[in-house]
DNA sequence: CCTAGGTGGATGTATATACATCTATCGTGG
DNA sequence: CCACGATAGATGTATATACATCCACCTAGG
């Protein structure tokens, strides 16, 4: 089941970051201004939560996002905490990629079918929900 | 649907790996020894191909495999080509790990239950079809 | 107030993965 | 046989990702 899972992951990523190479964006990056764009001002523990990750690996992909201007961050109260947030550049970024990503997703859908696509989405955030303690839908 | 794909690989990544962490195996590499011992002796473009992974990108993992003994690859007549099976202690660590590997996916299918174990490892590569060239089910 | 244990991230290290590019080799038309 | 375009991997570079460990900071008990 892994296997199956990654090497399907594997697959879409290349499908969509082929659509997506114009953009700039790479498929995970995509992802975390979405997840931002969702969540508004969140830690970076949250954020790793959201997204079924390990905290720490979203140090250096954050780097990469603030280096590029999309993602602003700043202390909390807590002074241990990171409170990231999409930054002006970074809402513009996910407003100018959207309509790629629409594309590519219609594109799959359509081969997938209205009702396979939101069957797909059901069962692969149960799968998560079931081996992940925390949660909290993408 | 890549990022919840994404998501949930990396969870069950995760769960895999807790429970394969004894072996000393990592879940990619189990992957690819299985796909070994099913497939036999094959090219690494082939087995790229099995895997629905860029070839060069197995060159890596495939040295590590190599190193420990795992691995054995010799030129075809096609000197191009790399011809890779599994070595003897390949086949032993692979036979070692089988019932770690049978557990936690027992302990998964418990949870998704029968019909819907088989019916996600259909799905995942029903999709996986629709999106990559070529084939050759896992 | 002060200390002890806990928590949020940063950093070191290892693997996983892709693509562009390079090299060796292959097969074919001349 | 030979030059040329095609193919299999190797290599350079960048990102994705995890875990162990470390440091700073927090919180609660004394």
């Amino acid at each position: 089941m892994c296997a199956s899972f990654r090497r399907t992951a594997r697959a879409l990523t290349s499908f969509y970051e082929e659509a997506l190479r114009p953009t700039g964006l790479r498929a995970t990056q995509l992802t975390i201004l979405q997840a931002l764009s969702r969540a508004g001002e969140v830690s970076q523990g949250r954020l790793g939560g959201i997204l079924a990750m390990d905290s720490t690996s979203l140090t250096r992909t954050l780097a990469i996002l603030r280096r590029r201007g999309w993602v602003a961050e700043r202390r909390g109260k807590d002074l241990r905490e990171r409170l990231l947030r999409l930054s002006r550049g970074g809402a513009a970024k996910l407003k100018r990629t959207t309509p790629v990503w629409d594309g590519v997703q219609a594109r799959l859908s359509a081969k997938l079918g209205e009702r396979g696509w939101k069957n797909l989405l059901r069962l692969t955030n149960q799968v998560t929900d079931l081996v992940a303690d925390k949660g909290g839908a993408l």
